[in-house]
DNA sequence: TTGTAGGCGTTATCAA
DNA sequence: TTGATAACGCCTACAA
């Protein structure tokens, strides 16, 4: 049906040898031949099998990205920002969703042996691995964004991200040095080990410094039944916090996506923020910059992480090395949904 | 390195093509044998090399989705619908981003050479193509959420959206009735043809109906270096809309996303929404609904579409035969950011 | 600088 | 119900 690499070398009267080496760009061909292939090829619209090269190449110059709680639009910016930089190296890369119940060293794994994968990003989840299961993996890779309980773990992968523990500490702080005392906490699932975790210890660490007593109570865990991170959950957990008739002042949601949904049911009860409440998120959407009022924030700085990662990553792909990882600092960005009481 | 057929079948004791059999599926095989097969494959952690497989077979069993100015979330959450219904059929996906300067029919011509596709998902763009070149698909493939402005095309293609002049028009004629008489409207980009153009059409239709005339000086495109459909754009024009001293008491926006970027240059220019200005959107997201106000909007069946954009996709594939496209009614939610006047 | 041929891991055809 | 074997389209020794 379409044309091929022999098709092409008919036409041009030379061997597939020297198609492949014009497509190639190898240096051992006469620039000539080059040129009228090159022509022939651009004819007859001929786009070379990635499939067919794939199967004889040992890497197939395409990398995966596997994104864990696809909902967060953080991730997306991410992907987009590693992009550009895949398509510089002249490399493929796809997404893949990883559903919250699947474990996405399972799915690198075959995906390793299935797609002859050069590399791998992670983005987002990947809680608690076992070094042992991590080192299965046996192509570069990167963890991107990702809160890691061990910091063992942390120091021998190629990790990528902030210190979820502290810039939680840091968000809380701030709320606390605003004379907030009674602050809820809208965290990840019960049983998270990750961002959402660490970032409740930050969170615990505040109240200790500031010698104020939190409330078990005002810490919610994200309904198991929404998508994580997003506004429908913030919304659901708010409402569920507000029907209790709990006293709270300020509001710590672990992202802006959460926050913004909290901050929607709060004015549904009747309430003004910052007024009646002071509400701060984490991530630094621009959804949050957007929204009325603003959502004061913990902002990744997640151009650089996403630069950051992709070239380790190709620096790991090329040098067969590993490549240390970063931790990056945060910034709070106040804005308006925050005010000391 | 990794498991390959042949070390399946010398650790069975069985040729490869009965290997082969076992992991597809065939009938003509013992069971007692497939057993086996399976049980060392899982064993041995097996999985099929996807290039060899695509190499060899016709079609490849993954349909490409190509989504187009990406940074509208009401293509994620199509994207989600899709992916479910393409996972029941055993089929793989992949998402490739298209740039709104490249030509989507042009990309999609690549891949169906480079991957063997089964089929194609356009989402979004695709805005005047011609027949001819539509024609060179030589996969089954289904337009979705893409307005069309020559009728004949969306006839003979699979394409499922709203009708974008009518829902734009309703939109319009509500603002109207409720007695507002200037009416800004942000658009797409001044040279798009397709879903900006035709909601464009609504809304002077519903004024031309309506007998009220339009100023030329409130009808706004988008800022072309700003993400299409983006709130950043929408925050934009609006900006630079107020700082004309134009007066307008409601804006049209072509998507919630650009309505809640306006919505905030409302606030910071010291204006209240709907009080001072009534503001609409486009598509019925999650972010106009926790947004404060939520915002009123058309809301597209994106489920609907979703599913039946695929389902067609797949009949299309499995029968060989086309399937006839076909126009979804949109929902005008009235929320918070309307009042009459 | 060029062409020939073998093989990458599968699936499918054919004969057993 | 099975197994050998020929493709699928490409890349890369190796030979010319």
């Amino acid at each position: 049906m379409s044309a091929t690499i022999k098709d092409i070398a008919r036409e041009c009267g030379v061997g597939v040898s020297t198609v492949s080496r014009a497509i190639n760009n190898h240096p051992d061909i006469n620039q000539d031949t080059k040129k009228l292939v090159l022509d022939t090829v651009k004819k007859y619209n001929y786009v070379p099998n990635n499939s067919a090269r794939n199967l004889k190449r040992i890497a197939s110059k395409t990398i995966a990205i596997l994104v864990k709680g696809i909902s967060n639009p953080l991730f997306f910016s991410m992907v987009e920002m590693m992009e550009k930089e895949i398509k510089n190296n002249k490399y493929n890369y796809f997404l893949q969703h990883v559903d919250d119940r699947q474990d996405e060293v399972d799915i690198a794994i075959s995906l390793i042996k299935e797609k002859r994968l050069s590399g791998i990003v992670f983005l987002g989840g990947l809680y608690d691995r076992s070094e042992e299961k991590l080192s299965k993996i046996t192509v570069p890779f990167v963890l991107s964004t990702i809160g890691m309980m061990d910091a063992n773990i942390k120091a021998t992968c190629s990790s990528f991200s902030l210190d979820d523990k502290l810039e939680g500490y840091k968000i809380v702080d701030y709320l606390i040095k605003k004379g907030h005392k009674k602050i809820a906490f809208l965290g990840a699932s019960a049983d998270d080990e990750s961002v959402g975790k660490l970032r409740l210890e930050g969170y615990k660490k505040a109240h200790k410094e500031n010698n104020i007593s939190f409330d078990e109570d005002l810490i919610r865990c994200m309904d198991e039944t929404l998508p994580s991170y997003s506004m429908k959950n913030g919304y659901k957990v708010m409402k569920d916090l507000l029907a209790n008739k709990k006293q709270f002042t300020a509001v710590f949601a672990i992202s802006d996506m959460q926050a913004i949904g909290a901050s929607k049911a709060i004015f549904e009860a009747g309430l003004k923020i910052p007024e009646d409440i002071s509400m701060v998120g984490f991530d630094g959407l621009d959804n949050g910059l957007f929204y009325n009022p603003s959502i004061t924030t913990l902002a990744q700085p997640i151009e650089e992480i996403s630069t950051e990662s992709i070239s380790a990553l190709f620096k790991m792909i090329k040098s067969k090395k590993s490549v240390k990882g970063k931790v990056f600092p945060g910034t709070l960005i106040e804005r308006e949904s925050t005010r000391a009481i």
